[in-house]
DNA sequence: CACCAGGAATGTA
DNA sequence: TACATTCATGGT
């Protein structure tokens, strides 16, 4: 299995070369990218994200003080934008009080990922981008494209969020920078070629 | 026009 | 625990 997935990831790497995830200019913009993507094409994070720097919101302090009027109204174009704007508020409001991430990263993966599951807005993969993206923490990330791949490559005979993630972090060397990749490479791989095939078939990398 | 996108919360059984 | 529903915009 360890061998199985890391020839799928070097065969990412040699068509895709490497992504340098997470896309944002600072932490506090990939926490918020992160929360703006849920079930939401990237091209409209941007958008969204554009439009908080334009109105000079794009940061945890400053949405913290933000009126919801105008975040909503940059945000609007990634949809989901009264929840959204309300799970930026959420996770604003934990950097906040929490000391941001200097003193967040005190803790160790499993604490500090609870407490981020604790913000109402945050579920687990959200929890897990942040981990990995913004606290350099050897968490792999699974999101619908992993999903699909270990079904179509059937890796596991029991699909969960859990048994995937277990099954990527068991299987390679628990580095940072190894699964930001690997994720990225993933979610590369998806945009360009399940963008009319969501399922993934025919593509000449994964054989999938 | 239908379908989907780098999910999560809530309700039901 | 396991599904179904809701949230909403923009691209294909």
């Amino acid at each position: 299995m360890k061998r199985k997935l890391e020839d799928i990831y070097y065969r990412l790497l040699e068509r895709f070369s490497y992504q340098s995830w997470w896309p944002a200019d600072s932490k506090d913009e990939m926490v918020i990218g992160a929360l703006l993507t849920q079930n939401t094409s990237w091209n409209n994070v941007e958008i969204a994200i554009t439009n908080m720097k334009r109105e000079n919101l794009c940061s945890l302090e400053k949405i913290f003080k933000a009126d919801c009027e105008v975040l909503k109204k940059c945000i609007k174009p990634a949809g989901f934008f009264n929840q959204k704007a309300s799970y930026l508020k959420n996770i604003a409001e934990f950097f906040v009080k929490n000391g941001s991430f200097n003193k967040l990263d005190m803790f160790d993966n499993a604490t500090l990922r609870k407490k981020l599951l604790s913000v109402k807005g945050v579920g687990k993969e959200t929890a897990d981008s942040i981990l990995l993206y913004a606290f350099n923490r050897a968490v792999f990330v699974v999101d619908a494209y992993t999903r699909r791949l270990v079904e179509r490559h059937n890796l596991l005979k029991e699909i969960s969020y859990d048994n995937i993630q277990h099954l990527f972090e068991s299987n390679l060397k628990k580095d940072s920078s190894l699964f930001g990749e690997y994720h990225a490479l993933i979610v590369k791989n998806a945009k360009v070629f399940c963008k009319t095939k969501p399922l993934c078939y025919n593509c000449p990398i994964l054989g999938i």
